[in-house]
DNA sequence: GACATCTGTTAGCGGTCGTTAACGTGAGCT
DNA sequence: AGCTCACGTTAACGACCGCTAACAGATGTC
């Protein structure tokens, strides 16, 4: 029986130190996205760390279990940042600049997280997918409830779409290597706003005629 | 050695025949977008038509045959779509706005294919991801040259980077189910407007300091 | 110095999956 | 009536893959 230490102690002390676990996570993350669950093997995610097949199960109990700690510590980081932004944020536009900045950011910097969560997420072991839906739902109701506050016309149901529309526009990031990481990032900022707040975008769909 | 009628003999007359080719692919095509191509079984496929496993050899080489056809089909439907709005729009304003519709009601209508599309592109054959790559670059160059001629002081990699956040943003149809087909048709339509002309959204992303 | 523990190795099992082989059947043509 | 051919069936093969078993070195501790 192997220890599995389970994000407790994953950071005891701070942030300085990249354990093992996490290489591996950081490897197989970057071969998901590259090649898919299924078409990324034991040996493949062993080799690009240095190590041989097996030798991974003396930190993770099977290969379901490295997709679900990557997807559920990413769906966690993601909510976790944009609660903290809205908090923090004065006005609800504010609020709204602010989580799309989160959001564009965080994009950026997980690239191959994002692929693998949008693509794997069926793969994912019926416990860990479950966590990781309800933390995908929260995080939309944060925004469902900024969009609403912003465009204040806007009826629940088309602001969770639009919701949606944005972040496959801000996750559009990985098919799209044109531009340096900041031109980027203020292009998909301006974007998101204006495909948001464009003048009556959202407004009048389920009540008009 | 068995007939393979490539795409020449699959609509001899019209099309009102639905053929079993057809019907394969459109089953097969729904479990892909559900599963992934890997974790789909050529016995799933089968039994999802009424015949079970090896039948469907009778009807493809193999199983990468239905995903390279499929997406080569799309691909291609895609892009004589949107050339075709392109040529018939009088200004390059309504030529925007008629590739907004064409890819809105595309992806609207054929949401399975969308998903698997962009999820199991890197499964595909040598060769079919090369004519499906090349495909896809030719279709967003009709967008980069409609989108700079409507917003005049952007570069190409910009519009380029903008036509695949569009893409991203409309694709996000099969990820949200609240809104019935026309809400979201015009919701979407009104997004990808808004984050292509707002104002501003493209330009002074290179030059500016 | 004996021991435990962490981390890695190689060999092999068991199941799954794509594909092929061999065979059956019913419709249509001559 | 008989031949062909389109369309299925079941059985089985071969490869791959996730995972376990058994073993080994390096390190720190009493």
């Amino acid at each position: 029986m192997t220890r599995q230490p389970t994000a407790a102690e994953a950071a005891p002390s701070g942030q300085p130190k990249p354990t093992r676990r996490e290489q591996i996570l950081a490897a197989a993350a970057e071969l998901f996205a590259l090649r898919g669950f299924h078409g990324v093997g034991i040996d493949d995610i062993g080799s690009a760390v240095g190590i041989s097949g097996p030798g991974l199960y003396r930190h993770f109990r099977s290969k379901d279990a490295m997709l679900g700690e990557m997807l559920v510590a990413i769906s966690e980081k993601l909510l976790a940042g944009g609660l903290r932004r809205v908090e923090l944020a004065d006005a609800p536009a504010e609020a709204l600049t602010e989580l799309v900045r989160w959001h564009v950011d965080f994009a950026l910097d997980n690239q191959a997280l994002i692929t693998v969560h949008e693509r794997d997420l069926a793969n994912l072991a019926e416990d860990d997918r479950r966590r990781v839906r309800a933390l995908q739902r929260q995080y939309v109701e944060v925004w469902v409830e900024v969009i609403r506050e912003v465009v204040p016309a806007t009826d629940e149901p088309t602001a969770r779409a639009a919701a949606h529309a944005v972040f496959g526009l801000l996750n559009s990031t990985p098919h799209s290597k044109h531009l340096d990481r900041d031109a980027m990032a203020v292009l998909l900022h301006r974007m998101a706003l204006a495909a948001l707040t464009g003048p009556g975008a959202l407004t009048g769909l389920t009540t008009s005629a």
